[in-house]
DNA sequence: TGTTCTTATCGTCTTCTGATGTTATGTTAT
DNA sequence: ATAACATAACATCAGAAGACGATAAGAACA
C-alpha cells in the first residue's frame, strides 16, 4: 500500500523541478546526449545545457563533448531526496512532533535535513533558544529571527546537500555540547540508521557525541530504502519518531529491537 | 578636501535606506515616539514599526512603549558603516588591487567586511581557488560558483555584521593557515588599525596569525576616523591598500612608520 | 575545413519576492 | 474603562530577479 510514494511535484520551482526529471532521466539511460534532452522535455538547448550545468555544479552528472553521463547513485539519491522535497506534509508532522520536545532556552542541534528545516519553521515561538547547524537553507532562515542564538557549523560546503561539512565541521561539532540532536538518515533497518555518504557520516557521528538526547527523524520511506554506510544502532538515538503513514509491521521490528519509536499525527 | 565623504546614498533598497536614516534619526535625537517618525518621513506607523523592529534585531536601537532610544554609538557606527555602503568606487578599486596578488590554486580568507565582498565578485575568474570567510553575503555568493572550495567558518551569528564570530569562530580560523587575507577595519591611524567591538578584533586577530600574507584594505574615509579597540600595528600587514582619492599627506605618515602602502587605482 | 556541439550575450517575458498600507485585534497604561 | 499604542493579518502593488530562447561567436572533432 505505498500508495503515494513519489510523483508529487509540488512546492519546487519549474526549472529545479525539470532539473531534477533531466537527473532522472540521466540516471535511468547511463548517459544521454542533449538532444535527447530537447525532445525529452521540450525546451531549447540552452535551457538544457544551463540545467546540466547546474546538475554539473551539484555533483549529479559529468559533461562530455556530445553529451551527459550519470554520477555515482550515492549523489544522485542525497540530491534527488534533498530537491524532490518528498513528503513535506510527513515532515511537517516530524517536525511538529519534535517541537514538542523543545523548551524555551534549550540549545538543540540540526543536521543538514528537509527535515530538520521544517522545524526551523516552528522555532520562532519557542524564543530563547540556541540552534547550531551546518545546513545552509536553515542558517539563512536562521539569521532573520530574533531571540535565537545561532550557532553556524562552518567546514567545507558541500553543493550536493547545500551545507558544510568535512573535518573543519566535525571538530566545529565537537566543540559543543548540545541538550538536543534532531537529525535524519537516508535509511533505517530495524537496527541502525544508514547513510549514502561517509563524508556526511562523520559529522552526524560527532553530533551524536555532542548532544544529550537524540532525535531521529524518519518519515516513511526511508524504512524502505537502504544505503551504504551504516551510521548508528538505533539504540544510540533516544526517540525514533516516525510519521503516521507508516505501517505498523514496519515499526514493530525497530521496537522488537529496542528503539523508542513515537508516531507523530498528521 | 574631504568633498564626497558621505551623502551618496545610491545602490541601497528604499527600506534599507531609511532605515539607515531612522537610525542616523535616533542616535541624533536621543529618544523619539512612533509619530515623530511617521511625520519626518511620511511612511504609515506600521512601515516605522517595522524599520524600528529591524533596527532593533541588528542591536541599533531599543524599542519601549511609546518610541524608541539608540544604543551606543559604537553599534551603530559598525552598522551604518555596513549599512550605508559609502564608496562603493572605491572598494571596487580596492578589490581590483587586491585581485590581483591572487593565483589560481592558493588559498584566501576574507574577514567581514563590504571591501571583501566586493573582491568575491572578481573570484569566478580565478579558479581553483580555496576561499575561507566567516561573511554571511560572502559565502552566499560564493557557494553559486563553481570550482571554488569554499570553507565557511562558522561561529556565533551576529545581526549587526551579518557574519559569524566569537570564540567558535576564532577557533576554527586558528585550524587553517592560507596563502592570503584581505580584511578591513573600522579605522587607521599611522600607525595601527583600529575597531569599535572587541569581539571582532578576537576574531581578526586570529585571521591575522592564520595567513602567510597579509593585505589590508582601506578607503581613505577610514584615515580621517577613530576607533577604540587596537587591532594591530601597521607594520603587522604585509600590504596596506588605499584608494587612488586618499590625500598624500594622509598617506606619507604611514609610509613614514614603516607600513608598505599601495594605491589602487580607479 | 567543414560539421557538430558548446558557450556567450542580449532582449523579452514571467514569476516571485518584498514593501507597504489598511483594517482589525491585542496590550499596556492611566 | 478607555485611550493610546503596538502587533497581527490580510490585500495590493512594484521592482527585481530569474528563466528562456534566438542568434552569433567559439571550440572540438573528424
Amino acid at each position: 500500500m505505498t500508495s503515494d510514494v513519489d510523483g508529487d511535484t509540488t512546492e519546487l520551482s519549474r526549472p529545479a523541478r525539470r532539473q531534477a526529471e533531466i537527473a532522472a532521466y540521466v540516471v535511468e539511460h547511463g548517459s544521454v546526449s542533449a538532444n535527447d534532452l530537447v525532445e525529452a522535455f521540450g525546451v531549447s538547448v540552452m535551457t538544457v545545457h544551463r540545467d546540466l550545468d547546474e546538475l554539473e555544479r551539484q555533483g549529479v552528472v559529468r559533461k562530455y563533448r556530445g553529451g551527459v553521463s550519470a554520477q555515482p547513485t550515492s549523489v544522485f539519491e542525497s540530491n534527488v531526496a534533498y530537491r524532490l522535497n518528498t513528503a513535506q506534509t510527513e515532515k511537517a508532522a516530524l517536525a511538529r512532533h519534535a517541537r514538542a520536545m523543545i523548551e524555551p532556552g534549550m540549545s538543540v542541534m540540526l543536521d543538514d535535513s528537509t527535515s530538520a528545516l521544517a522545524l526551523v519553521d516552528l522555532f520562532e515561538d519557542i524564543t530563547p533558544l540556541t540552534v547550531a547547524t551546518n545546513f545552509l537553507p536553515a542558517i539563512t532562515k536562521l539569521t532573520a529571527l530574533r531571540d535565537i542564538t545561532l550557532l553556524a557549523l562552518g567546514g567545507i560546503y558541500s553543493a550536493t546537500h547545500d551545507s558544510f561539512g568535512g573535518m573543519p565541521c566535525a571538530e566545529a561539532v565537537e566543540a559543543l555540547h548540545t541538550d538536543l540532536l534532531f537529525c535524519s538518515v537516508s535509511a533505517v533497518s530495524p537496527t541502525h540508521a544508514f547513510h549514502q555518504e561517509e563524508e556526511i557520516v562523520l559529522v552526524k557521528r560527532a553530533m551524536l557525541r555532542s548532544a544529550k538526547t537524540k532525535v531521529l527523524l524518519v518519515d516513511h520511506a526511508k524504512l524502505q530504502r537502504t544505503a551504504l554506510h551504516r551510521l548508528a544502532p538505533l539504540t544510540d538515538f533516544d526517540v525514533v519518531v516516525v510519521d503516521e503513514k507508516t505501517p505498523q509491521d514496519l515499526i514493530k521490528p525497530l521496537r522488537d529491537h529496542g528503539a523508542t519509536v513515537e508516531v507523530a499525527k498528521l
